[in-house]
DNA sequence: GCCGTTTTCGGCCCGACTGTTTTCAGTCG
């Protein structure tokens, strides 16, 4: 039996019993077990006795056995012959929970979409006790919009939006602090809404302003701590904006920035030493409320070490403490291993982007411009980078204290051959291989591709292994883990692409590259100087992988980073 | 449904907002 049908089983479950009007602790009772089963490493048959598993008891236990045995769950079963398929859509709409569909179903027998229309539409919704004519008529304005609107927004799209926000906030005299926070805050690839905290003393203003100077749609909740609306873009998104004193600040924030499965541990705790966490602050056995100036100051309170944000997901995080200060943060970058110029198609030339780099304090970075193959993008021939090499020799005369490295980002064709010979590729101190091209090749020749690449003597380092952008394309689907084994076996750099657009390699394939020690290079691929930015959305993302900073090989001195270029030479 | 060196019963994270009430339930994050 594989180990993600017991756990879709165990939220389906949860979902059915949830649409019953169930008690919500029995409902999250299904999730947390599914949730248990899903945080452990091993496979279902390497649990000899799950009822040891925090989270799953008795019953939980008899439905992963009897979906173990027979392939099916009776309990899942009769759920399914007293409960419509057509509800679990009806969940979606924004102000409808279990136990309102319940009392749809059972009073007026709604079961799916249509017939909820017709009972809004026959004026019945709104003679149910707890219903009302408000209730009634945002269900009919909601099911016009149910599918409608995307459910979750890319990264790179929402950091556009969280830019723009922060100009206008930065420009309001009354706010004295104010962050985005969320799932954005975690770098999470994919998030359904934007929050921001704020703190200030003068609220009625504040809110004034940014309703006032934001495009909204549609006001959602209008209340004293708490401003929701949705903004008028091409995509509807929701925007929430939380509003407290500068005390409170802190709590609000890290309230708010989640997770919700962080949240309710970090509450445990400290319900376990007599305390009391809310948004607000941190209410102590003698009632008193202590609050703080750093999110720093609220972990170490329960003596914890400061947990990153990018870490806050599962709530496993607090059985890792110790390995937090071994994973990379922006201060341990001094290089920048990817970048284009305008001698291909970027947008500044190599002295700006070296100065860009001396301005950053890295101590070493490599222009990487693309190769011949690729015309649109105005790819070097080899006479061409020839000459470009030598604009890099001036560069690093005249900046002895830095070291800029000539590089290409060569393109591996389509018919398996790489964009340059072997006598080119000597010449030049960085390799990168990459796809940009035949995208929809079989795996096995995509991975023919890589393999030439990997095992090319010459070659450093794989750029964005699948070639995926996030919410619109999946790449070209190698077989990563083999991408992996070949990575390690030729001793070639795997790169974490930062562009908001890639995040490539994702979390789970960086997790498997740490396994077998493979080097993580994250780059920018930054075609003009304003994306270098983007180095800290890598190392933020790598986090999120438990990426240890030795592995990286951007927080190498250059002594080391050369020993590896020229092991081969 | 799960959990427990203060508990085998009575909790289960905590608070805001809305719409329905006339003090509160449901939903949401």
């Amino acid at each position: 039996m594989n180990k993600k049908i017991v756990i879709n089983t165990l939220e389906k479950i949860a979902l059915y019993l949830e649409l019953q009007g169930e008690n919500p602790f029995k409902v999250s009772a299904f999730r947390k077990a599914a949730a248990a089963l899903e945080g452990d490493q091993r496979s279902l048959s390497e649990m000899d006795d799950i009822t040891k598993i925090k989270g799953i008891g008795k019953g939980t236990a008899a439905v992963i056995h009897e979906l173990m045995e027979t392939g099916q769950s009776t309990v899942l079963k009769e759920l399914e012959e007293n409960t419509p398929k057509g509800l679990i859509p009806l969940l979606k709409l924004p102000g409808l929970g279990g136990k309102k569909l319940a009392k749809l179903y059972q009073e007026l027998g709604v079961d799916s979409v249509d017939s909820l229309r017709t009972a809004c539409e026959n004026k019945q919704v709104q003679k149910l006790a707890g219903f009302g004519e408000k209730t009634e008529e945002k269900i009919l304005k909601e099911l016009e919009h149910l599918g409608e609107r995307s459910e979750r927004h890319p990264i790179w799209q929402l950091e556009m939006i969280v830019r723009d926000i922060n100009d206008l906030l930065s420009s309001i005299y009354e706010i004295r602090q104010f962050s985005v926070a969320g799932s954005f805050r975690r770098v999470n690839e994919m998030s359904k809404d934007l929050d921001f905290v704020i703190s200030t003393d003068d609220r009625d203003l504040v809110k004034e302003k940014i309703l006032k100077d934001l495009v909204i749609k549609e006001v959602v909740a209008d209340g004293d701590t708490k401003v929701s609306v949705v903004l008028d873009l091409d995509d509807a998104i929701n925007v929430d904006f939380r509003l407290v004193s500068d005390e409170e600040y802190i709590t609000t924030l890290n309230h708010f920035t989640g997770s919700k499965d962080h949240n309710v541990k970090m509450r445990q705790l400290a319900k376990e030493q007599d305390k009391k966490i809310s948004e607000y602050g941190v209410e102590q056995p003698d009632g008193t409320v202590k609050t703080f100036k750093s999110e720093e100051a609220f972990y170490a309170h329960f003596n914890l070490p400061y947990i990153l944000p990018t870490l806050r997901e599962s709530g496993q995080e607090l059985e890792r403490l110790e390995e937090i200060p071994n994973l990379v943060t922006l201060d341990d970058i001094v290089s920048d291993l990817h970048m284009h110029t305008t001698w291909s198609d970027g947008a500044h030339s190599i002295q700006e982007m070296g100065e860009a780099l001396i301005d950053r304090g890295y101590t070493h970075g490599v222009i990487t411009d693309h190769s011949q193959y690729l015309k649109v993008a105005n790819g070097l021939t080899p006479e061409r980078l020839l000459r470009q090499r030598q604009e890099i020799y001036v560069f690093n005369d005249e900046n002895p204290e830095f070291r800029l490295y000539a590089g290409t980002e060569m393109d591996i064709l389509p018919d398996g051959s790489l964009d340059f010979d072997d006598e080119v590729l000597k010449q030049l101190d960085f390799v990168i291989a990459s796809i940009h091209s035949s995208f929809s090749q079989s795996q096995d020749k995509i991975m023919k591709r890589l393999q030439t690449a990997v095992q090319n003597p010459y070659v450093h380092m794989i750029a964005h292994p699948t070639g995926r952008i996030i919410g619109e394309r999946e790449g070209y689907n190698p077989d990563v883990p083999q991408l992996i084994e070949w990575a390690a076996e030729y001793g070639k750099i795997l790169e974490l692409n930062a562009s908001p657009y890639r995040l490539d390699l994702c979390v789970e394939h960086l997790k498997m590259a740490m396994e077998y020690n493979v080097p993580i290079a994250i780059n920018t691929d930054a075609h003009a100087i304003e994306q270098l930015r983007y180095m800290k959305l890598g190392t933020n993302y790598a986090q999120k992988a438990w990426l240890k900073k030795e592995l990286v090989v951007n927080t190498w001195a250059r002594k080391d980073f050369e020993t590896f270029l020229y092991k081969n030479k």
